[in-house]
RNA sequence: GGUCUGGUAGCUCAGCUGGAUAGAGCAACAGCCUUCUAAGCUGUGGGUCCUGGGUUCGAAUCCCAGCCGGAUCACCA
């Protein structure tokens, strides 16, 4: 049982004993004495005046005596106004610290074969240009909350669904056969992604300027001109070829389709981020159908004179949505459902995430509305982790600005930015540790950066910023940790599982019911999906320790016991700070 | 216009299941390396928590209204 609920059983104990009237422990809830006032936690007492029919002051002082008499873990209390400030006894942090130390992973829930099973959708690219900075936030999001409810004890599917088919890839496939002269990505040297993305936007070039050309010749608006461009025609076209399987179109897809993927799964890798499970548009663009049908037949949608079918959604406060277009077709929306369908085939899912920016906030409230009415059990839940856009000092990202961050040129700065910073410090290190060593510091600040922020809100990135390893940032944890570990190397004879016996200060006994809140901290970040969440737990957690470290020589502590046990209680700092930055996906150098 | 969402220090952000004098970092200034890693620590200054009402012992937090910003309201994906 923790502190918190020994006392919160306590408070209830003593209102009952004292007044006479039953109340519910778990709306107790102590919480952290400030660090001005004595004591470790603090309840409110104001809720129970009046079963006392007393003062604030009164009622906390008999509250407290009482838990002073019956409670074993209750030293002593004060009270200021209507808050009752308790001290724990201190050989219960030291039994609190030992019980920590002999646990190994004590902050998750490991799953079973009945737990939850939770698929979480995310990066989703399109295969036309290479990934961006806000797929950056969108996979190292997705990549955390699976790593968040499966600490949680559940069982997580990752999953991808990749864009590989439409008008964009056209225009890039269109653009290589036209001025690509059987470039690969062998004879560039370009990675396949980028590749293709500068094929895209050679097409885009030429496609703007035949439209300025027949504006200009015809004198027709630029919405005219677009409609008579030759290029788009011819774009249509191989659309059109591609959809009735024509060989050489589907031949020369399917080869730049996988220079692409080539391309993402090296950005995948170096970012750390895994799917069990990828889907593809080409796939899965013409299921769906078949549901909305069924759907209209059970009166769920309706069909309107010219043969498109609908979903009415005004009893939802929502509008009329399209799902079949006349000619029978399908849209957006019907392929969302179609790629429903197939997943609940492979996965018996009882919950599905997915992460995507929160301009298809709308998108997402009718999916969920359509697929409960077509029967899904986890439609009504399914839960949109909808994130804000990443916005640079210089104003909106916006590709068409050109003003777009790639993640490949993003990740190789932060890497080279924390081995330049770092040189100094990595002399006595050999050249494949400092890279690595530089690796980890680098991702390890973009990561952190991205992940530190509430997600729903936009967020301003500042390259500069984030290189500066000071403060609230993921190197300044990295480097509390290594400092540990180079602590712990230092100490002849350190042994974890050393039962040391001194009584421990109030800085020390902070740290020990900081590190024993790491699960409560997991399982709030499992409830809320909230990486933020664990990001600014592990921040707190380093910076009071580093307030720590900095008071006291732990080698030269002479007394043995309290020696072993500022060890001790370093050793598990550290440990939950590891702990901690694995639900970000962030590695923890063991030198730095 | 409808819906959703945000507005906290000069800047970037925490805090939001209601609790004490609203917290960090950056930037500015002043200190601390013969001491386990100074990417650190200590101190100073900096606030109408967008505004106005309401709920109550108590509101940055909950409710209502308004102001400002963002997104969205496609037979695009």
């Amino acid at each position: 049982m923790s502190i918190e609920e020994i006392i919160s059983r306590g408070v209830a104990d003593a209102v009952k004993t004292l007044y006479g009237v039953e109340i519910d422990a778990a709306t107790v809830s102590p919480s952290a004495t400030k660090k001005e006032f004595v004591g470790d936690l603090t309840v409110v007492v104001f809720p129970w005046l009046k079963a006392s029919r007393k003062a604030p002051e009164a009622t906390a002082n008999e509250i407290g005596g009482w838990l002073k008499e019956n409670v074993p873990a209750v030293a002593d209390f004060n009270v200021v106004k209507g808050f009752l400030n308790i001290s724990v006894d201190p050989s219960f942090w030291l039994r609190l610290l030992h019980e920590i130390a002999s646990k190994e992973d004590y902050g998750f829930r490991l799953p079973n074969q009945d737990s939850p099973l939770v698929m979480v959708e995310y990066s989703s690219p399109n295969t036309n240009k290479p990934l961006h900075l806000g797929h950056v936030r969108n996979n190292l999001l997705g990549y955390s909350v699976s790593q968040i409810l499966a600490a949680n004890g559940n069982r997580v599917v990752k999953t991808n669904i990749v864009n590989d088919r439409g008008i964009h890839i056209c225009k890039s496939m269109l653009a290589w056969k036209k001025w690509g002269d059987g470039a690969t990505p062998e004879s560039t040297g370009k990675k396949g992604d980028h590749l293709i993305g500068d094929f895209y936007v050679a097409f885009d070039k030429h496609f703007k300027e035949e439209v300025a050309e027949i504006m200009a010749r015809e004198n027709i608006s630029e919405d005219e001109a677009k409609e008579k461009s030759p290029l788009m025609k011819e774009a249509r076209e191989m659309l059109r070829l591609w959809e009735q399987g024509d060989p050489e179109v589907r031949q020369l897809w399917e080869m730049m389709n996988s220079w692409v993927y080539a391309g993402f799964d090296e950005t995948y890798r170096r970012l750390g981020v895994d799917f069990d499970k990828i889907y593809y548009e080409s796939d899965t663009y013409l299921e769906g159908k078949d549901l909305v049908l069924s759907g209209l037949e059970k009166g769920e949608m309706y069909r309107k004179e010219d043969g498109s079918v609908w979903a009415d959604l005004t009893p939802q406060g929502l509008d009329h949505k399209l799902l079949l277009r006349a000619d029978g077709t399908s849209v957006y929306m019907t392929q969302d459902i179609g790629t429903a369908k197939l997943r609940y085939q492979d996965y018996p899912i009882d919950r599905m995430i997915y992460v995507v920016g929160n301009e298809q906030n709308y998108h997402f409230q009718v999916l969920s509305i359509l697929l409960d009415r077509l029967g899904f059990k986890w439609g009504k839940s399914l839960m949109h982790f909808s994130y804000g856009m990443v916005e640079l000092p210089e104003g909106k990202m916006k590709s068409r600005e050109g003003t777009v961050v790639d993640a490949d040129d993003l990740i190789d700065t932060m890497i080279s930015s924390a081995a330049e910073m770092s040189a100094d410090r990595f002399k006595d290190m050999d050249e494949a540790e400092a890279a690595e060593v530089a690796r980890m510091v680098g991702l390890g600040a973009l990561k952190y950066f991205l992940l530190k922020v509430d997600p729903k809100k936009n967020m301003l990135f500042n390259p500069k910023e984030s290189i500066d390893f000071n403060g609230n940032t993921g190197p300044f944890i990295q480097y509390t940790y290594a400092r540990i570990r180079s602590l712990l190397r230092k100490a002849e004879g350190f042994n974890p599982d050393a039962t040391p016996d001194c009584e421990l200060n109030t800085k020390e006994s902070t740290l020990v019911r900081k590190v024993a809140d790491f699960r409560n901290v997991v399982a709030e970040a499992g409830r809320n999906c909230s990486p933020a969440v664990i990001a600014n737990y592990a921040y707190d957690l380093a910076k009071e320790y580093n307030q720590f470290y900095h008071d006291y020589s732990i080698l030269r502590e002479e007394n043995p016991a309290v020696k072993e046990m500022r060890l001790l209680l370093s050793f598990v700092v550290a440990r939950t700070l590891k702990s901690a930055m694995s639900l970000l996906g962030i590695e923890m150098p063991e030198r730095m």
